[in-house]
RNA sequence: GGCCCCAUCGUCUAGCCAGGCCUAGGACACCAGGUUUUCAUCCUGGCGACAGGGGUUCAAAUCCCCUUGGGGUCACCA
């Protein structure tokens, strides 16, 4: 059994963070959080060309956001720095010659133009695809003299005869033969190594005893776990998890929906409900409770009993996941959270709703149950914000109120019996029972007074109760609406 | 195409490893009803799966094999 547990994320910064990064993430730090181990984050930024330092700070960010933290790592440092793998190719480089030396790899000569040639013909032959070992047998004399000449070299790693083998905790034992692996690039042809070398070295190096990861890294394992075996260095053990599908059953992809962990930030879904909905893939608490903590979560997470399957990404139960968060929530959180969707739509500042923090707090308290996300929320209160002149009806709502023939002539006498009702401010308990009450005085259904009104104060077919959002609106606009209402209803 | 991985309701999954407790459980979605001024919430009910075929066994969703299907991967990216 391992004693030390130390697991780490790597993830590269050519981009944002991946939902499925982010599960990786989530997952690698619960096993350790779970067993007292340590949890590294380690950034894989030996692609000069499409890393950059912004897209590591927004992983960084992300990954904070989602309540994750590391024992070592870039910014935190480390007995093992540096955390940056470009700053460690001196050692990797090192670790090449070794390799070189003890006879693990080789110097390639092969120029991309040959590589290209060969590849054709094998796809002619309708042959497997890999380098045909051309240079592995070269003369030391010969490759002295090209080397000499400055003749440019990959090293290539030299692929054993046999078998090589892995215990996956997720999947079991996965055995490849290794006239599948073929002799790989380590070190490119500028000097720079590439990533099946150095994540082994890194991992070597960084005393790393559990790597869990997505899938489509199966196939990249006995190349690594051959490179352990060169180093005589112990393997450590593997876990992949199965990957995230679209709606289309293929690795999830932008084609499908949305991929970065930033974007469902973005569209307002709860942190807390993010996190418990990534748990869902691919792992259960027990196969009834769907909502839990992360503390639960790392509580009972088991890298054994992650399945096995691919899960299909389903934005419906993601969204119940996160009206379920908002609903259990306070309305003062929600109101904060909300705070900065309704900013960004440009319904009012910060400074204003900080100012009105009283009202605020009752208009969320009003669509709490009515929204999954943060942008919901401010999409459902948009109307409170925009000039009465200006305020749009959905289709839904005015095909609702104009199904009341006797529409403009109820708006109108029930408008000259508000007007006094609410002259010194909206008390929505008794305004609500006498509207009632006036209702039933006329003989009307419910309905013939308050779809129409609905229509005329919001615009839409549904929502909060409606005295309430005369309050919000207060009695001036509430007026004016439900006048402007007659003449666009009629 | 080669290699590798996978296979329970439309979706996420429990059950499988240690075969009987499974006339297969939960959740999302969907449908119907109730509550409500509407919408939403909430409550009740319904629909709905062990991919197929062989074995092994007294007994298989659970073990084995084959088929079929799906996916991943085949870079001097990570």
């Amino acid at each position: 059994m391992v004693q030390n547990i130390r697991v780490r994320f790597a993830p590269s910064p050519t981009g944002k963070l991946h939902i499925g990064g982010a599960r990786t993430a989530l997952f690698n730090w619960a096993y350790a959080r779970g067993r007292g181990g340590k949890f590294v984050l380690r950034i894989e930024d030996t692609d000069p060309e499409r890393s950059t330092f912004e897209n590591e700070v927004a992983i960084l960010q992300g990954l904070r956001g989602l309540g994750l933290d590391w024992d070592e790592g870039p910014d935190v440092g480390g007995p093992h720095a540096p955390y940056h793998q470009k700053d460690r190719i001196a050692r990797h480089k090192e670790l090449a010659q070794v390799l070189l030396e003890k006879g693990w790899a080789y110097r390639c000569f092969c120029t991309r133009e040959r590589l290209e040639v060969l590849n054709q013909e094998l796809t002619a032959k309708k042959e497997r695809l890999a380098y045909d070992r051309r240079c592995r047998g070269l003369a030391a004399s010969e490759v002295e003299a090209r080397v000499a000449q400055g003749e440019p070299f990959v090293l290539r790693f030299a692929v054993p005869d046999g078998k090589t083998a892995f215990k996956d905790l997720v999947r079991g034992d996965v055995v490849f033969g290794n006239e599948e692996v073929e002799d790989w690039v380590m070190v490119r042809s500028d000097g720079n190594p590439t990533y099946n070398f150095v994540v082994v070295c890194d991992d070597i190096d960084m005393g790393i005893t559990h790597v869990f990861r997505g899938e489509e890294h199966l196939v990249n394992t006995p190349k690594q776990v051959l490179l352990y075996k060169a180093f005589d260095s112990a393997q450590p053990e593997f876990g992949h998890l199965p990957l995230m599908l679209g709606t289309d059953k293929k690795k999830l992809s932008k084609r499908t929906g949305d991929t970065a962990l930033q974007d469902y930030i973005d569209r307002g879904f709860p942190r807390e409900a993010i996190i418990n909905f990534l748990c869902l893939q691919g792992w259960a608490l027990d196969g009834a409770t769907d909502i839990f903590s992360l503390e639960q979560f790392v509580e009972k997470f088991d890298i054994k009993d992650v399945s096995k399957a691919g899960a299909v990404f389903d934005i419906d139960k993601f969204m119940w996941l996160a009206g379920e968060y908002i609903r259990t929530g306070t309305v003062e959180s929600l109101a904060d959270a909300s705070l900065p969707f309704v900013v960004r739509k440009g319904l009012a500042t910060a400074d204003e709703l900080k100012a009105r923090r009283e009202w605020y707090l009752a208009v969320v308290a009003g669509v709490k149950e009515r929204v999954r996300t943060y942008a919901e929320l401010a999409d459902q209160i948009a109307y409170l914000f925009v000039d009465d002149e200006k305020l749009t009806y959905d289709e839904a709502a005015e095909k609702g109120a104009k199904k009341h023939e006797r529409r403009v002539e109820i708006l109108r006498t029930f408008l000259d019996w508000l007007r006094p009702q609410i002259a010194h401010g909206v008390q929505p308990e008794p305004l609500r029972n006498a509207a009632k009450q006036w209702v039933a005085d006329n003989n009307l259904e419910m309905p013939a007074l308050f779809q129409p009104l609905r229509c005329a104060l919001t615009g839409q077919a549904g929502g909060p109760d409606l005295f309430d959002t005369m309050a919000w609106l207060s009695s001036a606009r509430t007026l004016r609406r439900i006048e402007l209402g007659i003449e666009r209803l009629a």
